[in-house]
DNA sequence: CATAAATTAAAGAAAACAATTAAATACTAA
DNA sequence: TTAGTATTTAATTGTTTTCTTTAATTTATG
């Protein structure tokens, strides 16, 4: 790996790396999910969730579409969601 | 992945998401290197690598074994081997 | 034993992060 | 237009990370 990449990918996990993150992440995998929606999942405030939301827009992880009072959020990313599906692979498996 | 698992997988990335932890690993791919020559290839202190290492192996992800003056380090997750190789298929391959 | 090389440990300051609260924006519907 | 819902933004505060420096430890060698 290169310097660049090594830059890149620290920056994507670190992304990741949140708890709160991560679950958001998983619950997109299943498909968009409106700010509300994953706020009452992840349990925590709305501004809570936007700024996590924030975050993995700015990664680029995600991006959403508005539709009427609602911002539906979805992966953008498909390296991401093959990346996810490893990790439940490797250590949700058993 | 339910929410031990989220939290697990939270702390691995995290541990995974610095540079120089990151590189770290990407050079024990390669196979067992002591402290020494990962400082000289992620260029800097001898302190810093050794903190890095530390949190590395507090994680789990990586294991040591001393001989002599050296202390050779290696990763000792293989799981964590594979998510690397992921990693580089997915962000440095084309 | 004394010295050098490799490594670890401890302490400090600066920077980055995260959660909370309150205020602001955008849109819908009555 | 007014009220209500969904979401975002900003400001504050406390916590965590990271790097640097310095001191201590371990082991081999002269």
């Amino acid at each position: 790996m290169q310097k660049e990449h090594i830059e890149d990918i620290a920056g994507l996990l670190k992304t990741l790396s949140h708890p709160i993150r991560l679950k958001i992440m998983c619950l997109l995998q299943e498909g968009e999910k409106s700010v509300g929606e994953l706020r009452s999942e992840v349990k925590t405030t709305n501004a809570n969730v936007s700024q996590h939301l924030t975050i993995l827009r700015n990664q680029g992880v995600i991006a959403n579409r508005k539709d009427a009072n609602f911002i539906y959020n979805r992966i953008a990313d498909p390296r991401v969601l093959e990346l996810m599906q490893t990790l439940r692979t490797l250590y949700c498996t058993k």
